[in-house]
RNA sequence: GCGCCUGUAGCUCAAUUGGAUAGAGCGCUUGGCUACGGACCAGGAGGUUCUGGGUUCAACUCCUAGCAGGCGCGCCA
């Protein structure tokens, strides 16, 4: 029940019965309407914009506009209890009770689907997220990433979209192939001492692959390790499953599970990528050429050489993109162009791909690849999550992968628990860079969200333990009437917007506004709390131990909406702290 | 040099995606625990939203030209 949906939709219906009457002119695309969350100097539970939208086209001061417009609404609207037209030509509706009792009605009636846009057009999304190479564990690098496509999928979920989250892996090339090495050697080292060359660069020097090699071994006795070549692709194949059983014990750790594991090496085994290619080829995309060299650095290193090349720049890339390297293996791109078109064949709405900071400069020729196979623009979208600082004793934290000093998700979880990782990676907008500052995040205070928003449930959970209730106890209403405070239609106003802020966090893919919309609630809930030490009459409990429905109503719908929030957010909500 | 992201209170960030007097936390400062949980609340000080131009009834938001910081820029993935 998005009560800004309705009455945007009652609007543009009255302008437009306005206009079939001749009264008032109106302009191809209502799109610039809207209906708004008034400031709170106003005292209106919601605002148009509709008198200075129309008011150019009409030749009429928005102001006069309003005042037309604020009549016919009063007159056919009996929720509405007044209205105020304001400067430049808002109109601002307050509504009666009975609103609001009917609306806390619908919301404890059918309290499991309060926020849940759904009049929306419902999609089939893909949603791609981690991606990290398999070879070892995930480290609080991929963190900001993965809680970022885990939770939007959970908002899509929310709002009844259907979501597949999928995990690319990147089980070929060379990286790959130092990381099979590395384990081999490990693996000599264990059968037959020969020491690790730990400064190898082009070596994985992590101490987790030595416990890799030990579960290869004990797994595998059959196996000769005594000549590399002879066994490298088995040992390949074996070592890519010890990482992915690590990373996958990491993601569940942090309460992310993935439908689909998609190989590479399977998309480039079942010759798609000859295939995407050729597709590409047919409608002219593809061509041989040369890459001129980047202006500044190096360029006496340089050494053009001819190869096949993906015309990205016709979709507004920099450059066009190598497909194949000098020895006419693939490049990475290749096979990913291919992978996406693996996706296009699959038939989903929208497809997301969510990218670290050091990725970005990849979006524009995927995107690109992707255009030029589907034709159609706007079917991936790529959400870049910034770069996390990490700040340990008031410092920063470099991570190097060389020295091995990095911090693993493992350490994360051990450090400060899910539920502060995810909620503590939500808290900003993933266009930010963001702090994160280990001794803060576990701080318990009003410094810290997380907190502040558990710290309001577990109040709620305490009232209703002093009528002994439980929290998750449904409860039944004789009648709705009721006429509440407006300290309490604050907190009656900001549960209203629940629904609009999954509709814009959905729309945009943009969680972060879930964590914000959580603390405002809270926030409104904690004041009124407050207000309670000088006034009884806004306590919950009153002098004989007992609650009126009124209050128990507001509690149950506040506690909803957080148990909802954080379900989607995927962090626990203790009843006590 | 090019591309992407960012620039808002002393610090860290919001801002209903173009709306009204730009809001929170921390810090500073004044108050509130014999209390349904003080892990909280109320008040005060603090702003040329990086700069210049433009579009609009309306710009932190869009366009444009700059400035500053971050990330990336060959057949690594």
């Amino acid at each position: 029940m998005n009560i800004f949906k309705i009455y945007l939709k009652k609007i543009k219906d009255l302008i437009l019965t306005l206009n079939q009457k001749g009264l008032i002119q109106i302009p191809k695309d209502l799109n610039s309407i809207n209906v708004d969350i008034p400031p709170e100097q106003f005292d209106s539970d919601i605002s148009t914009n509709v008198a200075m939208v129309l008011s150019k086209i009409n030749k009429n001061n928005p102001l006069e506009l309003a005042k037309k417009i604020e009549n016919i609404l009063k007159k056919n609207d009996p929720n509405i209890d007044k209205i105020d037209i304001v400067k430049p030509g808002f109109i601002n509706i307050k509504f009666k009770p009975i609103f609001w009792n009917d609306f806390l009605k619908e919301i404890i009636t059918n309290y499991n689907k309060f926020g849940i846009n759904k009049n929306e057009v419902k999609k089939n999304y893909l949603i791609e997220f981690v991606s990290a190479n398999p070879t070892g564990p995930l480290h609080v690098g991929h963190c900001r990433g993965a809680i970022l496509g885990d939770v939007i999928s959970n908002i899509l979920k929310f709002n009844q979209h259907k979501v597949s989250k999928e995990y690319y892996v990147n089980d070929y090339g060379n990286q790959i192939l130092s990381f099979t090495k590395s384990v081999y050697l490990r693996i000599r080292e264990i059968l037959n001492g020969e020491k690790f060359p730990i400064d190898n660069p082009n070596l994985y020097p992590g101490d987790y692959l030595i416990q890799i090699s030990k579960n290869i071994i004990a797994e595998n006795k059959n196996i000769n390790f005594d000549n590399f070549d002879n066994i490298s692709s088995k040992l390949t194949s074996l070592a890519i499953s010890q990482s992915l059983i690590l990373i996958k014990a990491n993601l569940k750790n942090l309460g992310i599970f993935h439908d689909n594991f998609q190989s590479e090496t399977e998309i480039i085994n079942n010759n798609e990528v000859q295939n995407v290619i050729d597709k590409l080829k047919k409608n002219n995309f593809v061509y041989l050429g040369k890459i001129k060299a980047p202006v500044d650095e190096m360029k006496s290193n340089w050494v053009e050489r001819e190869q096949l090349l993906f015309k990205s720049t016709e979709f507004g890339d920099d450059k066009d993109r190598p497909l194949q390297k000098s020895d006419k293996s693939w490049t990475y791109f290749a096979s990913d162009v291919a992978y996406h078109n693996n996706k296009l064949n699959r038939n989903f709405d929208t497809m997301i791909n969510i990218l670290g900071a050091d990725h970005a400069g990849y979006i524009k020729r995927i995107s690109a690849s992707v255009q030029a196979l589907s034709g159609k623009k706007n079917k991936l979208i790529c959400k870049v999550s910034q770069l996390v600082k990490l700040i340990k004793d008031g410092k920063p934290f470099k991570m190097s992968k060389r020295k091995g000093d990095y911090i693993t998700i493992e350490d994360l979880i051990k450090e400060v628990g899910k539920d502060a990782a995810r909620f503590i990676m939500l808290n900003r907008s993933s266009d930010v860079e963001l702090d994160f500052d280990f001794s803060k995040v576990k701080e318990k205070s009003k410094d810290n969200p997380l907190y502040y928003v558990q710290y309001c449930y577990a109040r709620i959970s305490s009232v209703f333990r002093h009528i002994d209730k439980n929290i998750n106890d449904e409860i039944k209403i004789k009648s709705y009437n009721f006429n509440y405070s407006p300290d309490e239609i604050k907190i009656l106003q900001k549960i209203s917007q629940w629904p609009r802020c999954i509709e814009i966090s959905s729309k945009m893919l943009e969680p972060h506004k879930i964590a914000t919309y959580l603390y405002e609630l809270s926030s409104t809930f904690h004041s009124y709390w407050n207000m309670g030490k000088d006034d009884e009459t806004k306590r919950f409990i009153n002098k004989d131990k007992k609650i009126s429905d009124e209050k128990l109503v507001l509690l149950k719908a506040i506690s909803n909406v957080i148990r909802s929030g954080m379900n989607i957010v995927g962090v626990s909500i203790p009843e006590k702290m």
